[in-house]
DNA sequence: TAAATTACCCACTTTTTTGTGGGTAAGGCA
DNA sequence: TGCCTTACCCACAAAAAAGTGGGTAATTTA
């Protein structure tokens, strides 16, 4: 996702920095706190390397994660939502889960729910 | 969008509900009350008339959005926010607008804010 | 009953996003 | 110095979303 040029809406603007099958999710997995790569390749399933890198790059060019690197063994970089940006847009991603666990227990997703201990 | 057979994730499933270059601008745009085919289709620039048909049919089938058909002449369709879904949707976009102009702001885009009365 | 208006659909092309399968660089340890 | 490990990149193929340019059905007024 390149950014526009030009945008006169600010929603336009921040659904373009979010957007993207993966955002969302790294963005939520981030709430639990700093954490590197390999975690977080690891806790979310069914991610490329390729895509989780991509993302999170966008996702740090547009405000909304930052990164340590630490030398050590073994090599780590933390990544970890800023503030107050990436904590804002946590917000607006709860009421998102909230709509979807009121959602699923309305039509008949309840399982999935209790299998994740949302309920 | 098609949504898929299961979801896990809340978060995961709303996303995709959502998601797609329009929804949003859709959705924002009904806050201002119910409207018309040809109202939404004039007020979001650049919009194709299939785009909207397409987008708001997706709305309505997940639940944010519903309409009402009056006859009379001109015929009348008009399409509004549902309660709870499509109004505590429109908090998260809220959260996003609002993260979106804080960044306008901060990052010499306040001219397309003032153009628009936002600041 | 013809014209006007609103709502809506379909086949096809273009563009954008994701996925696959490779690869490189750099630090520390043995 | 060679070998792990972590971090990260690139070319290309596949899949998904958006755009184009047509179309139809229904209703009411003239």
């Amino acid at each position: 996702m390149k950014l526009r040029e030009t945008y006169t809406c600010p929603l336009e603007l921040v659904h373009d920095m979010i957007k993207g099958k993966w955002k969302p999710i790294i963005l939520w997995r981030l709430r639990l706190g700093k954490t590197t790569l390999a975690k977080l390749e690891r806790d979310i399933e069914g991610i490329t390397q390729k895509m989780l890198l991509e993302h999170l790059k966008e996702l740090t060019e547009f405000g909304f994660v930052d990164k340590v690197v630490s030398g050590g063994y073994p090599l780590k970089t933390e990544y970890y939502l800023t503030s107050p940006q990436g904590e804002r847009i946590l917000d607006a991603l709860k009421i998102m889960q909230e709509i979807g666990i009121t959602y699923m227990k309305n039509n008949g997703m309840e399982q999935a729910l209790k299998e994740k201990g949302l309920i």
